[in-house]
RNA sequence: GGGCGGUUAGCUCAGCUGGGAGAGCAUCGGCCUUACAAGCCGAGGGUCACAGGUUCGAUCCCUGUACCGCCCACCA
C-alpha cells in the first residue's frame, strides 16, 4: 500500500491530492476485487448501467454512493462483497450521438451502410465510452473493475441470443403487424413506457362529414386533422339515439373522394364531442382496434419520417404538421369546418428525441409479458422481494397487472441484431443460437437477417445474471447470485426493474435480487426536474472539484430519506464539506496526543475503573454504532450519516476532546495514559464508521495513526461492545454538561467575558446529585473558565446574582450588583410561561381518571415525574423573581 | 378519470410501530479560549396546511377540504 502521505497533516484537509493518491493506491492493490472465499457470505450489488454515452450527474451521484456505501460497509463486515460495473450500449441515445457526429462531416448512417457504421460506434464507444466509468471512479466507487461489463460484449451477446431464442421456441416472442408508436426523427418504433406524455394546449377541431346521399351531415371532433385522410369509418356508440338512423348511411369524407361507413362501437364515449369519432386506423390506437372490431381498411397517409405519403393525394409531400394547416385551412373554405374549440390534451413524445410520436402499424417483435410479469408479482407477494419503501408495492401491481406486450424491435442499427432468418425462397422464418446456412425447410442457402435490433432494455433486463457469466454456469453464478440488493430510481421501475425481475425468475428460477431499494429523483432547490435546457443543473464534477468528494457523497447519504424527491442545495454541500474538515481537525488534534503511543494500547480497553469522560464517550460510541447498523439495515442511509454526524462533531468533539484536554494535557500520568487510549480507540472507530460514506478523509487519516497500517477499507467494521454500555456514566455526564450549561448560559447573558474569572455556587437539594457533582468540580471549573465551584445543599440565593435553573438545582454567579433586574426579571417570567403551560399540560394528564386507568404505568410514572420536576422548577424561579424585585 | 406522495422554524428537510416538537443553513449576541473563524459559546424562532373523527392522549391513525408534485389511463 502506498503510504506516502506528507508527514504532518496540513492545517486544512486538501482533498484533491488525497483523492487522487488513494484511489490509485486502492487500485493498483486491487483492494476492490471480491473474493469467492466459501466460508464467507456473499453481498453483490450489479450496478444500474449509465449509458455509455453519459456525463455523471447528480442522480448517478446518489445512486452510486448510496450503492458504495453498502458494499463498504458489508466488505468491512466480513462478506464477500462484489460490485459489478459496466455500461449499457444505449441503442438510440448512442446512435444519436454518432450519427451527430456524422453530420458535422455532412454524412449519414446511410453514407456508410450498416457494418461501417457500426464499426464507427465501436470506436467512439473504445475513445469515449469510458467518460462516465471514469467519473464513478473520482466518486470513489469500490467496484471490481475486473469484472466490468458491457450489454454489448461478446459474453452479453451470448447471453440476448440465448434469451431470445429460448423465448421464441416458448411462444413468448412472436412477430406481428400492429400499431406501435413510431418516432419519426429516431425512425424507429417505441416501446409504450418510452412514450412520455406532456401536456399542451393544442385546438379540437369540430368538421362537418356529409352523408353520401346529400340528406344530411354529422359532426366529428378531432385534434389532428391530417389523420382523416386516412379516415375509414365514423364510429358512433350503439345505444346512442342521435344516430340510430345512421345504420345504413354512407359517409361522404371531405377533401376526398372516398365514401366511408358508419359503425357502431361500445368504446365511443357518447358525451364528448357530438358523440362521433372518425376513425383512423392506421394512426391511432384505439381507431386500430375499432378498426379491427369493424373489419376497417387501414390506410397509411405518412411514411417514416412523418411525411403525407401518396395515400395522402393533394397533400403528399408535405411534413404532417405543415399538412394539418392545410387542411384546416381547406376545410374551412370548402365550409366543412364548423367550429375550432382550444383544447389541452395529452401529446405523446419520444423520451430520447423529443418529437411527438406518432402511432402507426408496423410488423415488429413482441414479448407475450404477461407469463413472465405473473411470476414477478408473486415473488413480491411472497416476500421474496421487497421493494423499499414498501409505498411502491401497489404501483408495481397496478403496473404489472395491466401489462401490455412488450414491443422489442427497433430500426436502428447499434443493437443485438434479432437472430432471426427469412428464407429468400419459401419464406420460411429461422430463430437460431448458431447463425444457420441454409433453410431448414427448402434447404436453400439465400437467407436474410432480421435487420431490427432489440430495444435496449431487453439486455439490461438479463443484467444480474448476464454479467455473472450466464449462460454459462460459472463459479460466480454460482456464488452470487440473486444478488442481495438493487438500488435504483424510481422512474426505472418498470423499464428496468420489473423486467429484471421477469427475466430472472423465468431463466435462472429465482429471483435476480432480494431487496430493490428505490430513492428519489434529485431535483433543484426549488423541486425542478435538474436539465440543461433550463439551466438549473448541479454537476456533480463542479462540486467534487470545489467541495471535495466525500463532502459530495455525505450530502447524498444524508439527503437519501425515503418518499421524497431530493431538493439539493450547495449549502448543504458545504455544510458537509464544514464536517469533513472538522473530522480532519479533530484527528489532527488527537494524533499531537497520540503520536508517541503503541497501538496495542487500543487492543482491550476496560473503562470500568476510568475517569467519567472516558466511561461516557465508549457507551456513547456504543450507541451510535448500533444506529448505524440499525439504520443501514433498513436502508436509512440518511440517519445512518446523521448518526455519525451527531455523534463526531457534537458527542466527540464538542465534549469529550474538550473534557479530556485537561488530562491529555496534565501531568499525571496515569490519567493521560488513559486519556490517550481512549481517544486512540474512538478516533479508530469513528473512522471506521464513516468510512463507507466518506472513504478518502479516512482512509487518509488512518495511515498517520501510529502502527503499521494497510487499508482502512479492509479493516472489520465496528461493532458494539457490551464492556462499554454505561448507563450511569451516561446519567452522571449530562447532570454536569446541565451544570455546565447553566454556568455558560449565565456568562452569555451577563455579558462576562469569555476570559473574565468568575465564582459560581450550585444548589443542589439531592445529596447524592450533589457528591457526584462534587466528584467533578475539576471538570466543570475547567469548562466553564470558574475559579470556584461551590455546590451546597440548602440556602439563599444572595440579593444580585445571576441564576439559571437546571432540574432541582439553582445554579447561580455572584454579580456585585452588576445585573439588570428588569431584564432578569424579563427572562424569568418568560421561561416561567413556558414551564407553566408544560405544568398544566402534565397535570391535566394526571388528574384525569381515565388516563390513569388507561394508560400504561410507565408513561404514568414518567408524567409524575415530570409533574414534580416542573413543580420545583416553577417555585425556584418564584424564589428568584422575588429575590430581583426586592433588589429593585 | 384512477393511483401515489407532500404540506413541520425564514430556507432545505428529519421525526421508525401515537405519550414532554428536531437538524443543517440563515438570524441575533459574545469570543482569534493553546485541533478547527470551514471554528467555539450562548440565544431567539413552530396553534406540525385546514376541518372533523377515533383515543385517557394525535405532528403521527381514520374521513373530508385546499394547495403543490409525480405516476398511470383508449375520451377523439
Amino acid at each position: 500500500m502506498d503510504t506516502s502521505s506528507p508527514e504532518t497533516l496540513a492545517k486544512a484537509y486538501e482533498f484533491k491530492e488525497v483523492e487522487k493518491r488513494w484511489y490509485a493506491a486502492w487500485q493498483a492493490d486491487k483492494t476492490f476485487s471480491a473474493k469467492m472465499d466459501p466460508e464467507r457470505d456473499s453481498f453483490s450489488i450489479v450496478i444500474p448501467p449509465p449509458n455509455v454515452t453519459g456525463v455523471l450527474h447528480v442522480g448517478h451521484a446518489l445512486n452510486n454512493t448510496l450503492q458504495d456505501v453498502l458494499i463498504r460497509y458489508k466488505r468491512m463486515m466480513g462478506l464477500n462483497a462484489l460490485w459489478v460495473p459496466g455500461t449499457d450500449h444505449a441503442g438510440i441515445a448512442t446512435q444519436n450521438v454518432v450519427e451527430r457526429q456524422l453530420a458535422s462531416e455532412d454524412k449519414t448512417r446511410h453514407d456508410l451502410g450498416r457494418d461501417k457504421f457500426i464499426e464507427r460506434v465501436w470506436q467512439w464507444r473504445q475513445e469515449k465510452g469510458g467518460t462516465i466509468i471514469n467519473q464513478l471512479k473520482h466518486l470513489g466507487c469500490s467496484c471490481d473493475w475486473d469484472r466490468e461489463r458491457f450489454t454489448m460484449d461478446e459474453g452479453l451477446s451470448k447471453a440476448v441470443r440465448t434469451v431470445f431464442v429460448r423465448l421464441f421456441k416458448e411462444g413468448l416472442i412472436y412477430k406481428g403487424d400492429y400499431i406501435v408508436n413510431w418516432c419519426p426523427r429516431c425512425h424507429t418504433a417505441l416501446a409504450d413506457d418510452e412514450v412520455e406524455h406532456e401536456d399542451k394546449k393544442g385546438k379540437l377541431y369540430h368538421i362537418r362529414y356529409p352523408f353520401a346521399d346529400g340528406s344530411g351531415h354529422v359532426i366529428v371532433a378531432t385534434t389532428r386533422p391530417e389523420t382523416m385522410l386516412g379516415d375509414s369509418g365514423v364510429a358512433v356508440h350503439p345505444d346512442d339515439e342521435r344516430y340510430n338512423h345512421l345504420k345504413d348511411i354512407g359517409i361522404k369524407l371531405p377533401l376526398t373522394d372516398r365514401t366511408i361507413p358508419v359503425v357502431f362501437d361500445h368504446h365511443v364515449q357518447r358525451d364528448f364531442g357530438t358523440g362521433a369519432l372518425k376513425v383512423t386506423p392506421a394512426h391511432d390506437r384505439d381507431d386500430y382496434e375499432i378498426g379491427l372490431r369493424h373489419d376497417l381498411e387501414i390506410i397509411k397517409v405518412m411514411d417514416d419520417s412523418g411525411i403525407m405519403n401518396d395515400a395522402a393525394g393533394a397533400y403528399a409531400g408535405l411534413d404532417r404538421f405543415d399538412c394539418r394547416k392545410k387542411i384546416v385551412a381547406d376545410l374551412e373554405e370548402q365550409g366543412f369546418l364548423e367550429e375550432i374549440e382550444d383544447y389541452d390534451h395529452a401529446v405523446g413524445n419520444c423520451y430520447r428525441c423529443h418529437t411527438v410520436v406518432e402511432p402507426t402499424t408496423s410488423l415488429q417483435w413482441f414479448v407475450s409479458v404477461k407469463p413472465l410479469a405473473d411470476k414477478a408479482v408473486k415473488a413480491v407477494h411472497s416476500g421474496d422481494i421487497n421493494i423499499h419503501p414498501k409505498t411502491w408495492d401497489n404501483t408495481f401491481y397496478a403496473w404489472m397487472n395491466n401489462i401490455r406486450d412488450w414491443c422489442i424491435s427497433r430500426q436502428i442499427w447499434w443493437g443485438h441484431q434479432i437472430p432471426a432468418w427469412t428464407c429468400d425462397d419459401c419464406g420460411q422464418l429461422m430463430v437460431e443460437e448458431t447463425d444457420p446456412s441454409s433453410c431448414d425447410k427448402c434447404g436453400s442457402s439465400k437467407l436474410s437477417q432480421e435487420t431490427d435490433v432489440l430495444d435496449t432494455w431487453f439486455s439490461s433486463a438479463l443484467w444480474p445474471f448476464s454479467t455473472l457469466g450466464w449462460p454459462d454456469n460459472s463459479e460466480e453464478l454460482k456464488f452470487f447470485y440473486p444478488t442481495s440488493v438493487l438500488i435504483t430510481s424510481f422512474d426505472i421501475l418498470f423499464f428496468w426493474v420489473a423486467r429484471m425481475m421477469m427475466m430472472g425468475l423465468h431463466f435462472m428460477d429465482e429471483v435476480p435480487f432480494k431487496d430493490v431499494y428505490l430513492h428519489a429523483l434529485v431535483r433543484d432547490k426549488h423541486g425542478k426536474k435538474m436539465s440543461k435546457s433550463t439551466g438549473n443543473v448541479l454537476d456533480p464534477l463542479v462540486v467534487m472539484d470545489e467541495y471535495g468528494t466525500d463532502a459530495l457523497r455525505y450530502t447524498m447519504t444524508a439527503f437519501a430519506a425515503q418518499g421524497r424527491d431530493i431538493r439539493l442545495s450547495e449549502e448543504r454541500i458545504e455544510g458537509y464539506r464544514h464536517f469533513i474538515n472538522k473530522i480532519w481537525n479533530a484527528a489532527r488534534f488527537s494524533l499531537m496526543h497520540i503520536n508517541s503511543c503503541d497501538a496495542s494500547v487500543t487492543a482491550d480497553v476496560q473503562p470500568k475503573e476510568m475517569a467519567l469522560a472516558h466511561r461516557w464517550i465508549l457507551s456513547r460510541l456504543n450507541k451510535a454504532i448500533n444506529e448505524v447498523h440499525d439504520s443501514l439495515a433498513g436502508f436509512r442511509f440518511n440517519d445512518t450519516a446523521s448518526s455519525i454526524y451527531q455523534f463526531i462533531w457534537h458527542e466527540f468533539c464538542d465534549w469529550y476532546l474538550e473534557w479530556t484536554k485537561s488530562d491529555l494535557y496534565g501531568d499525571d500520568a496515569t490519567k493521560k495514559a488513559e486519556a490517550q487510549a481512549v481517544l486512540f480507540t474512538v478516533l479508530e472507530a469513528v473512522l471506521k464508521l464513516l468510512h463507507p460514506i466518506a472513504p478518502f478523509v479516512t482512509e487518509e487519516i488512518w495511515h498517520f495513526l501510529p502502527g503499521e497500517r494497510s487499508t482502512i477499507m479492509t479493516e472489520s467494521y465496528p461493532v458494539a461492545n457490551p464492556d462499554w454500555d454505561d448507563n450511569e456514566a451516561e446519567e452522571t455526564a449530562e447532570l454536569i454538561m446541565g451544570v455546565i450549561g447553566g454556568i455558560r448560559n449565565i456568562r452569555s447573558e451577563m455579558q462576562i467575558h469569555p476570559s473574565a474569572e468568575i465564582e459560581a455556587f450550585a444548589i443542589c437539594p439531592d445529596i447524592k446529585k450533589g457528591q457526584r457533582l462534587g466528584e467533578h468540580s475539576t471538570s466543570i471549573m475547567g469548562l466553564t473558565r470558574t475559579s470556584s465551584l461551590e455546590i451546597i445543599e440548602s440556602g439563599a440565593v444572595p440579593k444580585g446574582a445571576a441564576t439559571y435553573i437546571f432540574e432541582d438545582m439553582e445554579i447561580y454567579v455572584p454579580l456585585k450588583g452588576l445585573i439588570d433586574v428588569d431584564k432578569e426579571i424579563a427572562k424569568l417570567n418568560k421561561s416561567k410561561q413556558k414551564i407553566d403551560k408544560q405544568y398544566n399540560q402534565t397535570n391535566g394528564k394526571l388528574n384525569n381518571e381515565k388516563f390513569l386507568a388507561n394508560a400504561p404505568d410507565d408513561i404514568i410514572a414518567k408524567e409524575k415525574a415530570k409533574l414534580e420536576e416542573f413543580t420545583t422548577k416553577l417555585s425556584k424561579i418564584d424564589d428568584s423573581i422575588a429575590r430581583l424585585q426586592d433588589l429593585a
